[in-house]
RNA sequence: GGUCCCAUCGUCUAGUGGCCUAGGACACCACCCUCUCAAGGUGGAGACACGGGUUCGAAUCCCGUUGGGACUACCA
């Protein structure tokens, strides 16, 4: 494993030099062939355990790739049998620097586009780099990438941060609390991204380019259709005086474009391993669009250097992207890099990257829908990421276990079933009072009328029989209207019962006294013995009347809570209508 | 097309060369319990994509095939 030590450093020093250009299809895979060391293709295990606090390596230091002994003593089952304490896999005698360097706090954000409710996939995203800052105690930013005026909207911002408080995660620093490294919105650091890109260009690490897009999307269906790779090809870059001034003169409105360093890149990921690109699959890219707005390669790179975050956490639709800013930063002076964790997206039940198209996946709309937090939390912590046998864990207890490098590297479908099932277990562990609390929003959702205590009073007939909290309305929508038109079934079950039934129920039910369950049952019981029937042949009919349903809660308790008038009222009504 | 990522029950996963006759959870099926619906209890069915190699031994390491996915924007 000698030579896989380097996995977590980011650095995008080592050039595939020639290698790397070779034209077959793997260059530079097979480590046999060059007179390199051996170099780990893929990440052992070992490898994907590490400490994620120890970050910020140097850029070009080739490196001591010696070993550590005291990083996993034990290793896993050890740490695990270990208990939660052991369980953080091992490397806790404090940060260390391979070279004594000063002791880096991790620092993680969460950096979203604001163009509409957060969805599941970027709040697994957030929880992910929130777990990773909270258990290593370090910071959590916020950080509101809106550098694209036309799709961000200041609702979408509050939105977003609703929701992330709403699962519990907060931040310590962001748009609305400041920060150290303040402002954290995008669209009001223009002035910096300016600045950082016309030292690029004055640097000579990037230029202007006065290709049109429509010369560019031409250009890119040419070289599609000949089979060729349809990249920027950098012909602004070596743009004479006399080129650039005829350009000008033009009046052509010019974007910056970034000049990418000749060589290969090797992104050392905490899932992914080492992930080499090759020199010439990275094309030149624009950092500044011809509106002097920069794009989000400049912004996000600009902003992650400058507030030091030690880790970016984020979806491997992004993996691609990080050659690009590992060279930027470069440009940029950086000496350290951050380590990165590149996780795959969720998908739909059609086996796609989990969209819009695939219904409410905001946030917002589970909640709606009557899942708690707890739940949504727990779900989307496990969706990707393991802990032995347990699947259940408190926000809290995630904080203390979570690992982002033991984070799947498969796409995981999102099973709503298994979050219902989850949200059901979190719902048994609330008490009456706190169920009744969170339950009154989707009562009145639903247009009823909940009158508090008689709620609070409701729950143990409902909490198992609860998968959301939306299940409450129609369980209990008998107590909070009367009008209990009985639906299609009830009907069915209210014909078929025999003459006289009703009225002899509303009869036996007024002289129960005093009006409890058990008394209740009691007379039910007398009732349909009376009546020649069994209890489920007898109480349905009763059920149907009151309810307006065949299906409701345990019918005596049921009763009871409705209270003697009204239930004697209902059946009543029952017999009328019938007439 | 090019670059990159990925591959264990229907789903999420455990698995780190012998503890694997592959474990757990959700879902599913059957039975029990039962005033409806649930909940609960008991039991059951269900997977290492395929082909080579390495090894005494492979779900695990290597190569390939196949199949998914991402990126390939003056979007983020």
């Amino acid at each position: 494993m000698g030579a896989g030590e380097g996995v977590r450093r980011v650095l995008p020093a080592r050039p595939l030099d020639r290698d790397g250009a070779r034209p077959d299809r793997r260059p530079d895979r097979d480590p046999r062939e060059r007179g390199d060391p051996p170099v780990r293709l893929h990440p052992g295990p070992r490898l994907r355990r590490r400490d994620p606090r120890r970050v910020h390596q140097r850029l070009h230091d080739p490196a001591p790739r010696g070993r550590d002994p005291d990083r996993y003593p034990g290793g896993r089952r050890a740490a695990r049998a270990g208990g939660p304490g052991g369980g953080r896999g091992g490397g806790d005698r404090g940060p260390r620097q391979p070279r004594g360097g000063p002791v880096t706090t991790v620092r993680t954000r969460f950096a979203p586009a604001p163009s509409g409710a957060i969805h599941v996939g970027n709040a697994r995203t957030a929880l992910y780099s929130w777990l990773t800052a909270r258990h290593h105690g370090g910071a959590f930013v916020l950080r509101i990438e809106d550098t694209d005026a036309s799709r961000v909207s200041e609702e979408a911002v509050h939105l977003v941060m609703d929701s992330l408080r709403w699962l519990g995660l907060d931040w310590d620093e962001g748009p609305d609390v400041g920060g150290p490294h303040a402002p954290y919105r995008q669209s009001e650091r223009l002035d910096i991204y300016r600045e950082h890109a016309s030292r690029l260009l004055s640097e000579g690490r990037a230029y202007r380019c006065y290709c049109t897009p429509e010369e560019l999307e031409q250009r890119r269906r040419e070289a599609l259709a000949a089979g060729r790779t349809p990249g920027y090809d950098g012909r602004c870059r070596t743009l004479t005086e006399a080129e650039r001034a005829a350009f000008e003169a033009e009046g052509r409105p010019a974007a910056l474009r970034f000049a990418m360093p000749e060589r290969g890149f090797v992104v050392h990921d905490l899932l992914k391993g080492e992930v080499r690109f090759a020199p010439g699959s990275l094309p030149d890219f624009v950092i500044m669009r011809s509106d002097g707005s920069p794009t989000y390669l400049l912004a996000a790179g600009v902003d992650d250097l400058l507030m030091g975050m030690t880790h970016i956490i984020r979806g491997e639709d992004l993996l691609a992207s990080t050659p690009r800013q590992l060279a930027l930063m470069e440009a940029l002076g950086a000496t350290t890099f951050p380590t990165y964790a590149h996780h795959p997206l969720i998908v739909g039940p059609d086996r796609q990257p989990l969209s819009k198209r695939h219904g409410a996946t905001s946030v917002e709309a589970f909640r709606e829908r009557g899942f708690l937090p707890e739940a949504m939390v727990n779900y989307l912590a496990i969706l990707g990421w393991s802990y032995g046998d347990r699947d259940l864990f408190t926000l809290s207890e995630l904080v203390e276990l979570f690992d982002i490098s033991r984070v799947s590297r498969n796409p995981a479908m999102f099973d709503v079933q298994k979050l219902e099932w989850m949200n059901a277990h979190y719902i048994q562990q609330l008490d009456d009072d706190e169920l009744a609390a969170r339950c009154l929003h989707a009562l009145t959702a639903a247009g009823l009328l909940p009158e508090p205590s008689l709620v609070r009073r409701a729950m143990p007939l409902v909490r198992e029989r609860m998968k959301v909290l939306t299940d409450a309305a129609p369980l209990l929508r008998f107590l909070f209207t009367d009008d209990v038109e009985p639906d299609e079934r009830a009907a069915t079950v209210l014909t078929g019962a025999p003459e006289g039934y009703l009225e002899a129920a509303a009869a036996a039910l007024e002289r129960v006294e005093p009006w409890t369950a058990a008394n209740i049952a009691a007379a039910l019981d007398v009732l349909a013995q009376g009546a020649g029937l069994s209890r489920t042949k007898g109480w349905q009919p009763v059920r149907a009347a009151v309810t307006g349903s065949t299906v409701s809660p345990p019918l005596p308790e049921s009763l009871e809570l409705l209270g003697r008038e009204r239930t004697v009222a209902r059946l009543r009504a029952a017999v009328a209508r019938a007439r």
